[in-house]
DNA sequence: CAATAATATATCGCTATGCCATATAAGCTT
DNA sequence: AAGCTTATATGGCATAGCGATATATTATTG
């Protein structure tokens, strides 16, 4: 795992990202966080169950419960239009961000 | 400013960053993420002063008393040879986040 | 068919980082 | 003398993420 401290703020981010183009539940969005990233990246239910409700509270997602036969119920969330317009802000601050960390330790971005 | 939460964590990096080629005091290291981020990257003197006293302990950085006429006392840090090691590695693992984080996110690194 | 693993959601108590506010002290400017 | 800038110091707070534990359903496997 990647150092601990520097994915705080990020998940947000990730959640509102993986929602773009289609609705998912909880435990999909955990797994791909940590497929995509190659296991480098990865998110305890504790963080991101809670996280969903506060997006919610929010209002920048949306969940409704699922109920299949041969499954277990899950909550699907999509992204709401509030949530899109989110989703463009944090995907700018996130340009930034890694622009001025960069600009200061000298990395250049490849 | 930049999303508060987004930065946490990354204030270690920047600091062995600005020592790595010259010693430096505390305002000054704060004053320079400041200016080199145009003013996006802020850190509180209560976040700042004590990481570097946590560098310090960790053995990472070392500090001196520095006392010149006309001047109010500064207390000047060096990277060590520990920290420079430490400092490669928080610099891999940074780049290793910023791509999981692009690539989850469908950020193209420009 | 019983044990185990995987799927899926939920939450308590904890840790760590950074901030607001306040403090001290010295030098510079008007 | 007053106020600004430089420079360090710290108590109490807010917030994100985690370890651990819990519940419930479905799938696998010996």
């Amino acid at each position: 795992m990647l150092a601990r401290e520097l994915k705080k703020g990020s998940a947000e981010l990730l959640i509102l990202s993986l929602l773009e183009d289609q609705p998912r539940h909880g435990y999909d969005i955990g797994n791909l966080i940590e497929q995509r990233s190659k296991g480098r990246l990865k998110f305890n239910v504790a963080s991101l169950y809670p996280l969903l409700y506060r997006l919610e509270r929010r209002g920048w997602i949306q969940g409704r419960w699922v109920e299949k036969a041969g499954q277990r119920r899950r909550r699907y969330y999509r992204l709401t239009a509030e949530g899109r317009k989110v989703l463009a802000a944090q995907r700018h601050s996130w340009r930034e961000f890694v622009e001025a960390i960069n600009r200061i330790t000298g990395i250049e971005h490849a």
